[in-house]
DNA sequence: AATATAAGGTGTATTAATTACACTAAGTAA
DNA sequence: TTACTTAGTGTAATTAATACACCTTATATT
């Protein structure tokens, strides 16, 4: 304990919402907590805010120590201040999203016994969450839904070398319905941000599809582009 | 002084960017503050969060204390926790925004000693502001722009009754931009949501325009339909 | 070798939205 | 009556969005 300004009487945490995109499913990084409040419940990662953090500087430490990953593009988009949302006391959280590609290399890797475990889960199979996550987590698939019609983030899920069809299948995915191949594919050629590469897939049975790369230098040109599907 | 978990040595304070038109010029509401920090300074209208309130509502209180202003639909928009904002501790802030009719009628009228006043300046010529709150207003007049495009804000920022010329002045205020009267015209009528009046404009020198309401209930129905000039 | 399978890849016509652009009409004031 | 000022209007050209179906190609199977 120590003594505060009464005005120090609140926390305030970080929660992180990371989509990826593996084996044609979308999926969200949860913890499997390990200590109260919801002990044993799958939640999103987060913790709270150092004293001589930043928000944003918090948020990579805290994803870090939970999951093991760093070096990630984690952005803000809203912050829940409900008076009772945590049952230990007055905390407000900031919510951040962010997208990743999911290679099978990165293990995921709790740094602390805060968490148990971290897995990917399929958005499609939630487990119940503690807290108010749920709610924090279907406002998050709301901003992305915005967010990709607008380019860019979806490439952050696939790959460094993706198909046409692959890009689609998040695009479907996330909007939550199925797109027309031939005014996709003329869409996002049209964005100008992919690269046609001199190759194929490989290991697939059937034809395989030619490989596209992101490019990220005429990307950073693009700016309040729309896209509609 | 009171004793605490240690976790809890944070505070959140609410600033609130509220814009106005008036006299065809787009302003916002400041207050002079009559409290350290930055005593006699002009800053958004903020304090603290309190225990028992949910954010939205906290920012409902504060804009009521420290302007007399209450029934005000006002919009989250963004977290501003940098470690060294405030100088006196670590104070994490939430920063909404709103847009109101500005009629003679309403006085501003702090109910705390904590402002000296609060009035109404224009954008154009915005003094120092204390705290970082210059920062908030950029980011704020940043989200209202692209905000605007989808449409429905501006009309809180006129009178009930309106020409389509006012409407154009408070767009081309918002982007920083002249705006094609006839592109407007069409293009603000086809939303569907404006209903013209057997009245016109009274008062002016010169020929009178034709006033219109705006239709809330067909405004209801509009989703994610865009406006871009 | 032939065949079946499954995904890859492509074009056009229609409709809707956006942009660019300039004059006449109406009311007020002198 | 004239001068002034803002209101109000339409069309053509361009660009973007949508709807829609077939052939190609690589692999796997017999």
């Amino acid at each position: 304990m120590k003594e505060v300004l009464p005005v120090f009487n609140s926390a305030v945490s970080i929660d992180c919402v990371l989509f990826g995109f593996d084996g044609g499913e979308l999926k969200i990084l949860l913890i499997e907590r390990n200590e109260e409040p919801f002990k044993d419940w799958w939640a999103l990662p987060g913790n709270l805010v150092g004293v001589n953090e930043s928000l944003d500087q918090s948020a990579l430490r805290i994803l870090h120590e939970l999951t093991g990953l760093s070096d990630i593009y984690m952005e803000q988009y809203y912050t829940f201040g409900e008076v009772n949302r945590h049952p230990q006391g007055r905390v407000i959280t900031v919510a951040y999203y962010a997208m990743l590609r999911l290679g099978g290399d990165k293990a995921l890797k709790p740094l602390t016994s805060y968490a148990k475990r971290a897995q990917w889960i399929n958005v499609k199979d939630l487990p119940k969450l503690g807290f108010d996550h749920q709610h924090i987590f279907d406002k998050g698939l709301e901003k992305i839904k915005r967010r990709i019609k607008h380019l860019p983030i979806a490439f952050e899920l696939l790959p460094e070398k993706f198909t046409l069809t692959q890009v689609q299948h998040v695009y479907e995915l996330i909007l939550g319905k199925k797109l027309d191949k031939r005014n996709f594919r003329k869409k996002i050629l049209s964005f100008g941000v992919l690269k046609e590469l001199d190759e194929k897939q490989k290991g697939v049975s059937f034809r395989a599809a030619t490989l596209y790369k992101f490019d990220k230098r005429k990307y950073a040109k693009l700016f309040g582009k729309a896209i509609s599907f």
